[in-house]
DNA sequence: TTGTATGCGTTATCAG
DNA sequence: CTGATAACGCATACAA
């Protein structure tokens, strides 16, 4: 028995090439001895690994670990692995990492960091790289991505707003060099419009981050800057929790002086105390999203960019109720 | 100029062997032709690949990131990776992942789920793979392991509600499958041994998995049973939030009428209300110790197995006050 | 249908 | 100190 034709039975794609008798005896062979094929080997041959870059910016953002678990159980039946690399946000280390999978040899690319601009993935894209971009748009739609319709979130927060009679609803926004930060205010933005609303630029204030403390500041400026209003959307659940210290430190109520909205519908949102409101985006179906769109490159490497836009849905709690 | 050489002159450790002079020239030309070293290649001649398998249970548990990211922060600057694979804790899952890890020739193994037995993992440590276990002890600890000192929180929860002037404390626990479960009750028991108070099995009722539904549910029996008492050690934050509800669904008051203690110091534990006193367990670190024990085997494969055992805190917020 | 030969990119051994 | 050569385990083009 000779090792090509060995190898030629224990791959399915080659078994044919053999006569079925002989397939079997390898095949019964290899289960005798417990044969397992050298995965490093058999990529130094052919190029390929199996095996896809996933660039997020943090694992413990708890809005990530539900996007990796997407993309690893829509990967895992097509064969394909996962190699993980966090950024923490840093340009330079998201270069470094892209490299080193690269390095690897990962057959493709999902990139879920959120910042607005990268020139390296556009040139790795026309270089013929595979890449899918999730949570985050970049250039005109050149590079398949997935993200949620973060404006239509935004719109279904000041939809909910305006049903229960609100009229002066703010926006506190987030950093305007993400992609998330930019669209959930344009979102805002041309809600109010559709409503019918005036649009008073006073009532939107920008955080330099998606964090409580900085919502709890923007908010509180807002909050103490005299405009009238009873409403707020929060571009993040973060700084809806800071939304909450703000009122708390002001001896203010919510829902009862203030509604407030949410965004992302991170875990432990509905244990909150109001539990909160919150435009809910499917993290673990932008990862699987993603995952398909990249198999789909694979398999079809002249296929067009796909952009795929995913409805957010709005959860209604208890942070939300009729202005007083 | 000849391969051999060339590699010779790139890599660090045979630096040596080659003349100061061609190893610069060999340096210059790999910066001028941006060379980068094929880690495969590399891998298929070494038999090394400077990767670790990462076995975890879910990444969307909330305990699991930190962990993660202990695990990577360590292994980077040693030039190691991390393959992170969930298990669900499903046994047979759990090895397949651990097979196909090891079809990757995975330099070692760090595990971290939770189950209490795991033949698998005994029989592969006697055939000389590396492997450090996380969050879990194993046999009479054969296999280094890092865990945090469970029995030791239990205590610090006691400990604390003694103090606060508590005689009758009761206990939700665990599944007893699970290492956590275990050791908590048991820490439980001898802390209300140590501070002379009564041991009476009416105060202890048992969880069938860490979930707040489970709390609530054994908690609730708990409360309807007629037993008298003014304090609950939970052996989970979950667990506690449960409690939070079985209360709430009686009218009584945490802490005006029970105070509540939890274990693992979640995300967002401090924004509930009551914010719950809980013990924390560094998660972080559990990790980052694994993985400083990995690299310590690799670096003296004789050297033998040390377990190690994290301290956990005490976290007081306000689900905790002195008896009505 | 099967066997033979070659190469993937690197490192280690052995001469020179 | 450096060059030549072989080998890691597999997959494929080609020959039989």
């Amino acid at each position: 028995m000779h090792v090509a034709t060995a190898s030629r039975a224990l791959n399915p794609d080659t078994r044919s090439l053999v006569s079925s008798t002989t397939a079997e005896r390898v095949l019964q062979a290899a289960k005798a001895l417990d044969y397992r094929p050298n995965p490093i080997a058999r990529s130094l041959r052919t190029a390929r690994t199996e095996t896809v870059g996933l660039v997020i910016p943090d694992l413990t953002n708890p809005l990530v670990p539900p996007m990796v678990r997407g993309v690893a159980d829509v990967l895992a039946p097509a064969g394909y692995d996962a190699w993980i690399v966090n950024t923490d946000n840093d340009p330079d280390r998201e270069i470094a990492q892209i490299e080193s999978l690269r390095d690897k040899q990962v057959d493709g690319l999902i990139v879920a960091t959120a910042r607005l601009e990268h020139p390296l993935l556009e040139q790795l894209h026309d270089e013929g790289v595979r890449i899918v971009l999730a949570n985050r748009l970049l250039g005109a739609g050149r590079i398949p991505s997935v993200t949620a319709d973060n404006a239509a979130g935004s719109a279904l927060a000041v939809d909910h707003l305006v049903a229960l009679g609100h009229r002066r609803i703010a926006h506190v926004s987030g950093p305007q060099t993400l992609s998330t930060g930019l669209v959930r205010r344009r979102g805002y933005l041309h809600a109010i419009r559709d409503h019918g609303l005036p649009e008073d630029p006073e009532l939107l204030v920008t955080c330099a981050a998606w964090t409580e403390e900085e919502g709890a500041r923007a908010f509180g400026s807002l909050l103490d800057s005299g405009v009238e209003f009873t409403a707020v959307v929060a571009g993040h659940d973060r700084v809806a929790l800071g939304c909450y210290d703000a009122l708390a430190a002001r001896g203010l109520s919510c829902p009862g002086d203030m509604s407030v909205v949410g965004f992302n519908d991170m875990p432990f949102m509905d244990k909150m105390r109001p539990a909160l409101t919150t435009v809910r985006v499917a993290h673990y179906e932008v990862g699987a999203e993603a995952a398909r769109l990249l198999l789909d490159s694979f398999a079809d490497p002249g296929r067009p960019a796909r952009g795929v836009l995913l409805q957010p849905t709005l959860v209604i709690r208890s942070s939300t109720a009729p202005p007083a």
